[in-house]
DNA sequence: GGTCTATACTTGAGTCGTCAACGATCTTAG
DNA sequence: CTAAGATCGTTGACGACTCAAGTATAGACC
């Protein structure tokens, strides 16, 4: 935090304080709205933030199936919270395990048809909570001007299946 | 995420795609430099990213003195969230709990001395570690100007006693 | 004074995710 | 072929946090 003190040091370039803010803001901003946005998702489909993250892999691999592997690599979770997490799409029957005939340690997940229509009817509402708590704030540049900055920041070996 | 889709399309101002990029931006960026930093964070002082964050609260505040609901506030934490945390800072000494004379419903979080001292020792490493990870990725104009965009964005009923 | 609502905090139960350890399988090199 | 090492996935134990419910106190209004 720190801003209390801070305020008025900005522009100096020497001390910490300009990164401070910037990074305090980013947490909060981050706290804030994913509360919201993962509210909203669980209330109106039964969605944590991370499934509905995995059902976009999902959706746009192909043939709408990944292995477990790449896509905690994509999400930036572990492979065991992974196991967990598509335990749970599973039992929903949003996704099915299918074993791999060339290699017999992984499994993909598929997505079902089931799993497909809850994640395009997620979808909409989810784009909208987006869009409404984070992008209606900034004009078009700015957007894009923020997915630049941010893309500079180390996302922690991206594998080179991830499109992000 | 679906910027495998949406490469190319950006600037159309009507889709999505643009909000859609930032925000899995922010949501990777997140991600991956708060797992860096609370690992770092952690060995090297045993602290959480929360904890720090109360930390700081304390640290800046009158008396090194707050409320727990005014730090709850503050960090964007719940109220129950607050009271374990605080455990965990008063068991390792760091923080000591005292009652309010005027309101026998609060009790107030007040720092130590060992954990003023415990604080002063991980903010130097733990402001090396933000600049590094996130700051020294842009310029002192960027990183005002990230802290001003992000400063639009709603940080959930914030209370007057907040700063940020 | 007595009741009614709002606020401060704690507690029990549950969720989501981690790490560390493990079994299974693939790959490579002698 | 076989031993060594890497990779894929799961599991158990655990940590951090949430929500819902409960206790205790404060303040306001009759």
């Amino acid at each position: 935090m720190s801003s209390q003190v801070l305020s008025g040091q900005t522009q100096t370039g020497l001390l910490h304080g300009d990164a401070d803010v910037a990074w305090v803001r980013f947490l909060r901003a981050h706290a804030a709205i994913t509360r919201e946005l993962s509210a909203r998702l669980e209330a109106g489909h039964g969605l944590t933030l991370s499934d509905f993250d995995v059902l976009v892999q999902l959706y746009h691999a192909p043939g709408h199936s990944l292995r477990r592997v790449d896509i905690a690599r994509a999400v930036l979770l572990t492979a065991s919270g992974i196991t967990r997490l598509l335990d749970g799409l599973e039992r929903a029957g949003w996704v099915e395990k299918r074993s791999c005939d060339t290699d017999a340690r992984v499994s993909y997940a598929v997505l079902t048809k089931a799993g497909l229509e809850k994640f395009e009817a997620a979808r909409v509402a989810h784009h909208g909570d987006i869009a409404e708590l984070f992008g209606s704030r900034f004009s078009a540049e700015e957007r894009t001007q923020i997915a630049e900055l941010l893309g500079r920041l180390p996302l922690a070996e991206t594998s080179p299946s991830c499109s992000v």
